[in-house]
DNA sequence: AACTATTTATAAGA
DNA sequence: TTCTTATAAATAGTT
């Protein structure tokens, strides 16, 4: 809608590749915002330039409760992981582990009080069960996910896992993300 | 951009306001797209329809990746705040706890391999056993304080039960404890 | 789900 | 930059 048609591919010129990511970037909280009163919902937006800058926007409720909602959606899904995030999360694992030996040694040598190791032991309590639970569920994926591969196996399949869509996920897209457990 | 101008404001009609809500959701979600290919850009949108239902798209890198980016700015800034307040209150317990559930939560969202978390499990145990055990302890300590005290008790003797210990509390009863102990 | 009359967004120019 | 304007694109109401 210009003077012009333009294909949708990056704009080359420096300069009028920032004045476009300016004006659409207006126009489209503008029309998040429209979407949002028009149809009584929440909308966020968040916008990370070239450059590596950050812009956001929210409409209809705050930026950290549509977030929340997001990922209360995605908790349970497994999020897309690469190598990085995976050697992340080991890494937390073991950081965990080294502060709980760490606070255990103090607990030890301090002065500390009964109730206070009560109070630990019935996090740890907690921790643990939480930890079986979720051990618990992602076998069963596992297992169910396998089942499910034997079945395929017996078919005389179409492949077609290619990227259909550039990025565009809408509400739940399961089954991916399981094969890479283990 | 239709037969009719419409101002801005929650369209009354439930069906109408639905197919408004679908028609401008797909119009937001390709005006990102094109934003993020044409200026080499992510964005994301979360979107919440009046039914709580949730849309969502990202574009030019993942929902997680964009997300981070968000709270990098954000909540973290508060959250370190959090932390650095707490650090300096000696509780170190509480500390731990809350720790402990982060880590925890973070092994929720993002994919967790078995394996981690069988190791969690184990380091989990591990810590409830030492708690246990140094709780065990101290309640033996505790009873043969106790002992000592109804001794001195029979003895005619100077008072001195001041503030000696500012966090410890050693002076718990029993009964409390041995109902939570399961 | 399609269709189009209009409005709206915006690309290029000033 | 910001404003202007010709034109492309989105969409409101209709079928």
């Amino acid at each position: 809608m210009g003077r012009r048609k333009v294909d949708i591919k990056r704009i080359e010129s420096k300069s009028s590749r920032q004045v476009t990511f300016c004006k659409r970037r207006n126009g489209l909280m503008e029309k998040a915002r429209q979407l949002s009163v028009l149809c009584e919902s929440s909308v966020a937006i968040l916008m990370v330039s070239s450059t590596g800058k950050l812009y956001s926007s929210s409409s209809g409720d705050s930026m950290a409760k549509i977030i929340k909602r997001y990922e209360r959606q995605h908790a349970d899904e497994l999020k897309n992981l690469d190598i990085a995030a995976k050697s992340r999360n080991h890494l937390s694992h073991k950081e965990l582990l080294e502060i709980v030996k760490c606070k255990l040694d103090e607990a030890n040598l301090d002065d500390v009080s009964l109730e206070s190791l009560i109070s630990l032991e019935g996090q740890f309590k907690d921790a643990l069960s939480v930890t079986r639970a979720r051990k618990t569920e992602l076998m069963l994926e596992l297992v169910k996910n396998l089942e499910e591969k034997m079945k395929k196996k017996r078919l005389p399949e179409t492949e077609d896992e290619g990227a259909m869509s550039s990025e565009s996920s809408y509400g739940n897209s399961p089954p991916e993300t399981l094969p890479l457990l283990k």
